[in-house]
DNA sequence: GTCAACGTTTGG
DNA sequence: CCAAACGTTGAC
């Protein structure tokens, strides 16, 4: 409303209120990422403060009312706190309608308050009894006096008309029954149902239990701003203004509720949720899916994220909407988008929703989509596969890796890049420079895996670097591989020779080794960083090294741990320094 | 009064 | 169509 457009007339409504932080949700306690667009736009971190946006990583999840909403009818606060059953709690909260815009206690309502229809995507909100009756031909009621108004019905008709196109989306993409009313989700795909799609909908007349919701804000963040084919979830909740559409995602409670399982009788299953759960760890993906279309109960049940901590899309021909908010109610810790074609905007849009994630692959996507993750903040990735996302070069891997070009004008602290804590980099065939090691050296410091196969550019000087004295990778790398770098020589070995935790190397199909070289190594774990490498560690620590070292002095089979077959020509480098 | 930021408008 | 800008609301 930016404008205090009151409104007036229509449905009775009053001018809308808006919304505030809920302060208690995780993006609410969360401090300010301090990289994001809106947080570089702020004052604070030295910008010019224009856009007056909330930081990315703190968009409310479950923007409440304000406080100084009054129930339109009686003048008086929400009052749910005043009793106990859950029946009341709504009689005497404030709920808003998305349609009228009107405050109100559904007790102070003459009609059935069981005739709204409950958007429990955002607390205290619903379509009310009068805007639902009267319903979607409230239209433009004739040319109402100004042209204020006329506006506001207008674009409350396009309000209308987006929900009913994301609805139809939604459940023609489903299987879902008809009412596709408030509660109804719209996971189409199917690997990736989503959560209690139940048609609950009216019959529903006490609001759900107030759920971690992710809000997805689109104002003015681009991530949110999805639109058009790159929609993200098209959750078929009552619409906010036309230009705002709020996405709202609800990732699943740590354990959705009810605990039980009800019978028509009235009694309940002999089986708890825990049990069920049990039960449901043994099926896969799809058939939790097939589950989830048994019951509302069910259906939230294997929605539980810990059922779902790996989600893999890779090679889905396209990615969807629903399978996006999919993703977000989830919370997987492994996200494998390889070879799909998402978006740039649907990628940007996943990650800044995904603060847990660990793993996330998109080898095979093109890099304008990749590229998303430049604007990313993923704090907690560990595991980052870019394998032969198209077009990807240096230049690219540099966007990526290095941070934000503006970091304060202070430069107090070390820029470090945006996957500092990236501890398996898989960059395998790209077409890569040594110019790349560089960059690994410098932002990736705490790399312990790192693919560069089949990397057609790659000489000894990208060796050189990583294991040059000043790299720290020299000290975490375990795992190299190299396979198919073709320009690698046998002047790599020695300096491989320098990684103190090294375990493995893959050197098979590089043609300059010779056929002694060019296997899959393994290295005995050095306990001191010495430069010598003194063969006679203890063979205590890890399980491959004492593999290696036994595979050494005598001739036992190494067993690799990261790879299935480690031929015994391991030895070639011991014998070789 | 200050600060944060929501939701609309504007300009490219 | 989207991102930036902006007026204004709401919390304190």
């Amino acid at each position: 409303m930016s404008g205090s457009k009151a409104l007036g007339g229509g449905a009775g409504g009053g001018a809308r209120r808006r919304r505030t932080r809920c302060r208690r949700c995780q993006a609410c306690m969360r401090t300010e990422c301090g990289e994001c667009h809106f947080c570089k736009d702020m004052k604070k971190f030295g910008g010019p403060g224009r856009m007056k946006q909330s930081c990315l990583l703190r968009q409310c999840t479950a923007p409440v009312l304000p406080h100084t909403a009054v129930c339109f009818a009686c003048g008086e606060a929400g009052k749910e706190d005043t009793v106990d059953s859950e029946e009341e709690k709504f009689s005497l909260s404030l709920m808003e309608c998305t349609i009228c815009n009107e405050i109100i206690h559904p007790s102070c309502l003459k009609m059935g308050k069981a005739e709204g229809i409950i958007n429990d995507e955002i607390p205290n909100c619903w379509e009310c009894p009068k805007c639902h009756k009267e319903g979607k031909t409230s239209k433009v009621t004739g040319g109402t006096s100004s042209a204020d108004q006329r506006s506001h019905h207008r674009e409350k008709l396009e309000r209308f008309k987006r929900m009913c196109l994301l609805e139809r989306r939604a459940s023609s993409s489903s299987s879902s029954s008809s009412s596709s009313e408030s509660d109804s989700e719209s996971d189409s795909d199917e690997s990736l149902r989503g959560e209690q799609g139940g048609g609950s909908s009216p019959s529903s007349s006490s609001p759900a239990p107030p759920p971690p919701v992710v809000y997805g804000n689109s104002s003015g963040g681009r991530a949110e701003r999805e639109r058009s084919r790159s929609d993200p979830p098209a959750v078929p909740s009552p619409p906010r203004p036309v230009q705002m559409e709020r996405h709202l995602v609800r990732p699943p409670p740590t354990c959705p509720e009810p605990s039980c399982l009800p019978l028509d009788c009235g009694a309940s299953h002999i089986m708890t949720r825990d049990v069920w759960l049990r039960v449901f760890t043994y099926l896969s993906h799809r058939e939790l899916c097939v589950c989830m279309r048994v019951c509302r109960t069910w259906s939230r049940w294997c929605c539980d994220k810990r059922l779902w901590t790996q989600i893999d899309l890779s090679r889905q021909r396209s990615i969807t909407p629903p399978m996006l908010s999919g993703i977000i109610r989830r919370q997987p810790v492994s996200l494998n988008l390889g070879y799909t074609n998402i978006s740039k905007k649907q990628l940007m849009w996943l990650i800044n929703r995904l603060q847990g994630l660990l793993e996330l692959n998109v080898s095979g996507c093109p890099w304008p989509a990749v590229s998303a993750l430049c604007q990313a903040v993923c704090p907690c990735l560990r595991l980052l596969d870019l394998s032969r996302v198209e077009d990807l070069k240096d230049s690219h891997l540099r966007e990526l890796l290095a941070p934000p070009p503006d970091t304060r004008t202070g430069e107090t602290q070390r820029p470090l890049g945006r996957f500092q804590n990236v501890t398996e980099l898989r960059l395998a065939g790209l077409d890569l420079t040594d110019a790349s090691s560089r960059l690994l050296v410098r932002y990736v410091p705490h790399l312990t895996r790192l693919d560069l196969s089949q990397s057609g550019n790659i000489t000894d000087q990208t060796v050189h670097t990583l294991t040059s004295p000043i790299s720290p990778l020299r000290e975490s790398l375990t795992h190299i591989n190299l396979a198919g770098c073709v320009k690698v020589t046998e002047q790599c070995v020695p300096l491989l020779r320098r990684c103190s935790s090294l375990q493995t190397v893959d050197l098979r199909s590089c043609s300059l080794l010779s056929s002694e070289t060019g296997q899959l190594l393994s290295f005995p774990s050095h306990t001191s960083s010495s430069s010598s490498t003194s063969s006679s560690s203890t063979p205590s620590s890890s399980s491959a090294a004492a593999a290696t070292i036994a595979a050494s002095s005598s001739s036992s089979t190494s067993a690799s741990s990261s790879s299935s077959s480690c031929p015994p020509e391991d030895r070639t480098l011991l014998k070789n320094s």
